[in-house]
DNA sequence: TTGTATGCGTTATCAA
DNA sequence: TTGATAACGCATACAA
């Protein structure tokens, strides 16, 4: 075991230049470097340099009550949109200095309730709260405390905090405007769960974008899926075909529900887009790899993270602005999985 | 702006349960908690509940010197494989209390070491390095500091750290074995960059693979790529079947060139298996729904996470402990990309 | 422009 | 078993 030496602090550095603790801070940090003698900052700067001095950022935030860190909390970093999401949400933080930290909640409100409170108390400046469900009591409970908080892909019931997502609705009408004017008339909505917030919107807008072109609700049947999950998409596109042979497209709640439609569609010897055209939600990656490459309502997730951030950012910045929220288009790409139906 | 007082201190409950601080803290801490009356430590418990009372993790890691939190260190979080590791190393970290803090350094070596500068100065307890260069200055500069470090799926030329690692010789053995068996003899390798340390091993553990079963160099082209990408893969696939039209059978570095093979292929014309099979590594999510599914090398990325945290907190436990390194058993999928070649 | 003193919230050392 | 006090490393209000 080499011996470690502990890493210098800010005493040492003044040591090292002949100065006070108080002008070697003020030397190093840009925003009061101004009130020292140039020479002496320049004394105190090659002091760092040669020490390789680090700041210490924990005892930093003690003392300014500020960590330049927000809390970043997703159901599960392993489901595809996230990673893209959370880049995003890097990207934007890193260029003004902050940092994220993040934590899974496995769309468990108890352990949602945990993180939150583990990322509070790691002092985390504010959060991007990218869960999935439609209403937590930890939301109230954050607005009443004044926490920053941003919401990414989810809204409330009621508007306690600023929202970014994208406009769904308009992605759904994309969809299902895209799907008639190919010629279909029976089509079926493999809804996510309606508890989500995603689910709930997109099923609404399901319903209303067929109304609007006169559909009846008996030829545009909709099934809940119990989660966003290949298999559970499978199973919904049984019970459809069961219970709805007679449907030729299908709008799937998300890509991963698609994928399940897909799997099942082939088990029913359906050829799509042949018999049965498919339609997603959020363009995943890979998507464009499968047979047929999907069509599917593109959401731009980096962006998504990056303008969360940016809202936050603003918050933090100037507290009681109002809370602004954003809503991203999203268009819709056309691949080979639609197609019309057969005559 | 509703009024927000501040979140209560170890002050405020000591008061509120008449104690001194020192005492709250005691009682408040399971390691201590045996030093202090039951009834008291009772009465400070049920002040911190009422209180609401959460511990300032930034003041207690600058009290103890240690902050339960761990750098880790990957490529590109939006790459499909890190997700996985990074929730194997997150979930064997909470298991013990431990957090990890994330950087992406997207195979820029300046970035690397300003992610790991900004980590240490948030005085993490050690690292999980996943990044891809062989080597790094940043290495002996952290071994020489007795910084602890694990690595992930990476080896260094001298071994300065334990490795957590897929056996990765053993995988290409297997795929080549594969191939081989099938009645394969002209097979082409598209290795990883050899500027990385998986590129560079699996390049190695094929040559040695053909050779073990006679197959001449001249029979088994390798073409290098330039990156782990899929457009890297189709261009190195479209120079090998220039040069050598003959083969039957790629071996992919890792399924996104796969991918990219896969792509070429198609634009030649070539069927996938039937002119050529195609073997990839990693097995990441989603390669089984291509059409056709690939057969691929599977490395358990979740594993080999919560194995690297597992050894780094062992590490920190008993640093004089000799530096143990894991390599995982990796295991052939076979799927539907493989085939006998076309007598 | 620089130095002094104090506080941030917690744990640790030493006494009582 | 409890309390008083210092220390962790930094920033800042105030004084010089």
């Amino acid at each position: 075991m080499i011996a470690v030496d502990k890493p210098p602090t800010i005493a040492d550095v003044a040591r090292l230049a002949g100065v006070h603790k108080a002008t070697a801070s003020r030397a190093l940090n840009p925003r009061t470097s101004d009130q020292v003698n140039a020479a002496t900052a320049r004394r105190v700067v090659s002091a760092a340099k040669r020490l390789r001095y680090q700041p210490n950022t924990l005892a930093r935030s003690l003392s300014t009550r500020r960590s330049a860190t927000i809390g970043v909390l997703i159901p599960d970093l392993t489901n595809p949109l996230f990673p893209l999401v959370v880049r995003g949400i890097e990207d934007a933080l890193s260029e003004q200095g902050y940092t994220a930290l993040l934590a899974n909640t496995d769309n468990d409100p108890e352990r949602e309730q945990t993180q939150f409170e583990a990322l509070l108390s790691r002092k985390v400046d504010g959060f991007i709260l990218a869960t999935a469900r439609r209403d937590h009591p930890l939301l109230r409970q954050a607005h009443q405390q004044g926490t920053a908080v941003v919401l990414l892909n989810r809204s409330t019931d009621e508007p306690l905090f600023p929202v970014v997502a994208g406009d769904d609705a308009a992605g759904v009408h994309a969809a299902v405007d895209h799907l008639v004017a190919l010629g279909h008339r029976r089509i079926a909505h493999l809804s996510g769960p309606t508890a989500m917030s995603t689910g709930f919107t997109r099923g609404r807008a399901f319903r209303s974008a067929v109304a609007a072109h006169s559909l009846a609700p008996a030829e545009t049947p909709v099934v809940e899926c119990g989660s966003y999950t290949e298999d559970s998409g499978a199973a919904a596109t049984r019970r459809l075909l069961a219970e709805h042979p007679e449907i030729t497209a299908i709008f799937a709640g998300n890509d991963m529900i698609a994928l399940g439609a897909l799997q099942e569609l082939r088990e029913h010897r359906l050829d799509c887009p042949g018999d049965v055209s498919l339609v997603g939600f959020n363009d995943m990656r890979f998507v464009d790899k499968l047979v047929p490459p999907l069509t599917t309502v593109h959401v731009p997730h980096h962006q998504l993270g990056a303008e969360a951030a940016q809202l936050l950012l603003d918050q933090l910045d100037s507290p009681d602005r109002p809370a602004k929220t954003v809503s991203l288009p999203l268009d819709l790409v056309i691949r080979q999985s639609t197609a019309p139906p057969r005559s």
